[in-house]
DNA sequence: CTAAAATGTGTAACCGGTTACATGTGGTAG
DNA sequence: CTACCACATGTAACCGGTTACACATTTTAG
C-alpha cells in the first residue's frame, strides 16, 4: 500500500513532474521517447494519479450524482443503467443515491454538488417546494430533472435540463383505453399529491374522461401518501419504509374498493404500489380482469407472466436515461443557456388484465 | 456560483483558517463564542468546505464503491439499498456501478480504489481469476466480497471480508424439496460456470440428490453463458446485453427441455434468467406446475402474483447488505486483520409452482 | 540566412483544506 | 510564588497533482 506519486515517477525517469503530468493528461508537448519512458515507469511501479489532488487542482471531479427515490422500480433500474453506461462513455463516474423518500437525504446530496464533490446531478427526487434545489439552480450548478418540472426559471440562462415522459399522455392512454372498453368508473391509485407530476397525470385522466363524456369524480382518485415527510418523521429506513408502503397500499386499496364498489377498472400509477394493490384485490376475492380491469405503469420483464398478464403503459426508460446523461454532460461542459426540454412518449402495451365492461 | 472558501470565513470572522477548520471538524479547542461566530458566518455565506481539498489533505474520501453486475435482480436492489442506508448512518457515500458483466468496467472501478477516490469497496462482480483483484487485496485495500470467495489469502492479515449466503444450502433446499415431492430428473438452469460460486451451488444439488439416492446426471445442468467475456467482445452495453441474455435463455431452455423431455422439475439459479425460462416453457406449451415444477432463486414482490405463484429460495439480501457495509467500514477504520466471514442462511418459500411427481 | 513558429522541458504558484507545532493566556496544585 | 496544565489561537508545512510562464532548442517559412 505504498503510495506511488508523480514525483517518484519523475525522479525515476529523470524529468520534472510537469512532464509527467503532461504525459498523464496527454496535453502540452512531450517528446515521444520521454513519454514512452514515463509510461513504462508508471506501468512498472503501478502508478495511478491521486484523484483527490486532480480534483482539487482542476476543480472538477468527473463524477455526477443520481438521486432517485427508490430502485424498486424496473423503470428506474433501466434508467440507472442507461445513465451509467452513457456517462462511462463520456468519462464520468456515477455516485448513486436512493433517498427512500427521505428529504434529508436529498438535501445532503445537493450539498455534495455545492461542495465540489459532484460536477452535476440527475434527479427525480425533488419536491418542487425544495428551496434548496432552487438555490442550486440559481447558482448555476448543472442539474437534470427527470419527470419533474421547476417553475420560475423559464428563459433564464441556467444549467438546467428536463427529461420527461409525457405523463399526461400516459394517463390519457390508460384512461382512454379503459373508457373505450366501456368502463365509466375508473379508479386511480397514486402517491404523493404534492408532486408537480400529479397535476399532469391527473390532467391526462381528466382529458380522456372528458373526451368520452364521463364526469370526473375526485373520489375515484386515491393517493397513498407514504411520502418523504412521514418517512422522515417516523425515522424509517429502507426496508421498513418499503413495508410501510406495502401495508399502506393494501389497506388503502381495500378501503377504496369497499367504499366505491362500482369501480370497474383501476389504474396504478406507481410500480412500487403494484404488489400491494394486487394483494388487496386478491384478499377481497375480486378477480382481474373479470371483476376488475387493471392497468399499471412501467413495463417489467415479469409482467407477461403475472396472473393475468398485465396491461401496462411503458416508459421509454432506457432512452430517458441516455438523454438525461447526454444532457447533463453537455450542461457541465458548456456555458449556461436556457433550459433544455426533452419529452418522450409512453406506449400502451395491451395484455390481458383488462376486459370490456359487461 | 462564487465559491466561498474557509479563508473568507476566517477573514469575515477575524480568525485564522486553522480555527475555522477546527470548528468545521469539531476537533481541537475553539472558544464557544468564536465557534458561534464562525458557524454564523458559514451559514450566512452558505459556505460548504471543498471536498476535494479535504480528501487530499486527509487521504480519505468517506466514499466507498459498490460494484455489482446488474440491478435487474430484486435481491441486488434490496442489498444496494441496505448498504447505502448503513453507510449513510456511518457517514459514508456510495459510488455505485453495474458492470453489465463487462470485466473492463470492473477493472476500472478497482483502479478507483487505488487512485484514492474510494476508501474501499463492496463487490460481487469479480471473477476469481482476476489478478487485479488479488493485487488490490494484497495491497491491503479494504474490500468486502459478496457471495464470492478468494483463495490463497487464508490467515494473512488483509483488509478483506466476505459476506455470503450459504449457496450450497440454497440449492440443497430447492433440490431436496423437489426430490421430496418425488422428482428424480431435476434440471438446473444456471450461468457462467467459471465462477467460484457454481461449485458450491452444484455441491448443494449433488448433496441433496445423493441423500435421496438419486444419481447425478451432468446433462441436467445447463449453463447459459452470456458472460462478461462475450459481452465485452461483442461490445454490448446494458440493454442489448439484457436482451441477449433473454434470447439466449429462451433458446437454451427450449433446447434443454426438448433434449431431455423427462425433466419434471427445474431450478432457476439466476433471477435475470427467469423471464426467459418462463417464456420458453410457455412457448413449448408446458404448464407449471402440472407439466413442470419450478423453483427460482431470490424472492421478489411480484412472485406471489405470478401464474402460478412462484416457489423460491429467498436470500437475506437486506441483512447481507447491512453486514457488508458494517464490515467494510470496520475494515476501513481499523488496522488489517485476518479476513472475516459472514455466512447467512437462505430460506425456502413454498408457493404453488411445484407439485408432486405423478 | 534569419525571424517566426513549433516543440520540449523545468520552475513555481496554486487548488482549499488539515494539522503539527509554537506561542500565549489563565487557573490550580504544591 | 512557581510550575504545570488546560485552553485558545495562529503560523506554516503539507497533501499530490495542474498549469501559466519562462526559457531553450529545433523547424519552418520567406
Amino acid at each position: 500500500m505504498t503510495k506511488i506519486t508523480a514525483r517518484q515517477i519523475a525522479a525515476q525517469t529523470g524529468v520534472s513532474i510537469a512532464t509527467v503530468s503532461r504525459t498523464i493528461n496527454n496535453n502540452g508537448y512531450v517528446h515521444a521517447d520521454v513519454r514512452a519512458r514515463i509510461e513504462a515507469a508508471m506501468r512498472d511501479l503501478g502508478y495511478l494519479p491521486n484523484q483527490a489532488a486532480r480534483n482539487l487542482a482542476t476543480g472538477r471531479t468527473r463524477t455526477v450524482g443520481l438521486v432517485l427515490q427508490t430502485l424498486h422500480s424496473p423503470a428506474f433500474v433501466d434508467m440507472t443503467e442507461a445513465i451509467q453506461m452513457t456517462l462511462r462513455e463520456k468519462g464520468y463516474f456515477l455516485l448513486m443515491c436512493n433517498t427512500q423518500f427521505n428529504q434529508q437525504i436529498e438535501t445532503d446530496y445537493l450539498r455534495l454538488v455545492q461542495s465540489g464533490m459532484l460536477d452535476g446531478m440527475i434527479t427525480n427526487a425533488i419536491n418542487d417546494t425544495a428551496t434548496e434545489m432552487r438555490q442550486l439552480v440559481q447558482q448555476n450548478y448543472p442539474i437534470v430533472f427527470i419527470n419533474r418540472s421547476l417553475s420560475g426559471i423559464e428563459g433564464q440562462p441556467t444549467r438546467t435540463g428536463f427529461v420527461q415522459m409525457d405523463l399526461q399522455h400516459a394517463t390519457f392512454l390508460a384512461t382512454d383505453y379503459l373508457a373505450g372498453l366501456g368502463h365509466r368508473r375508473i379508479g386511480v391509485m397514486t402517491g404523493d399529491m404534492q408532486l408537480s407530476t400529479q397535476q399532469r397525470r391527473l390532467g391526462g385522466y381528466r382529458e380522456a374522461l372528458q373526451a368520452r363524456g364521463i364526469e370526473f369524480d375526485p373520489l375515484l382518485v386515491r393517493a397513498v401518501a407514504v411520502n418523504r415527510h412521514e418517512a422522515v418523521e417516523a425515522g424509517q429506513l429502507a426496508p421498513k419504509n418499503a413495508n410501510a408502503l406495502h401495508e399502506a397500499t393494501v389497506q388503502a386499496t381495500g378501503e377504496f374498493l369497499t367504499a366505491i364498489p362500482d369501480v370497474s377498472a383501476l389504474i396504478v400509477i406507481y410500480h412500487t404500489m403494484l404488489p400491494g394493490v394486487l394483494q388487496a384485490i386478491r384478499q377481497m376475492g375480486r378477480r382481474v380482469p373479470h371483476d376488475l380491469s387493471l392497468i399499471a405503469f412501467s413495463d417489467f420483464p415479469m409482467a407477461p407472466f403475472l396472473d393475468p398478464p398485465l396491461t401496462v403503459v411503458a416508459q421509454p426508460s432506457t432512452e430517458m436515461g441516455h438523454k438525461a446523461a447526454d444532457m447533463l454532460v453537455a450542461l457541465i461542459e458548456q456555458p449556461s443557456q436556457p433550459a433544455q426540454h426533452v419529452l418522450l412518449k409512453p406506449e400502451l402495451i395491451v395484455r390481458q388484465s383488462c376486459k370490456p365492461y359487461p
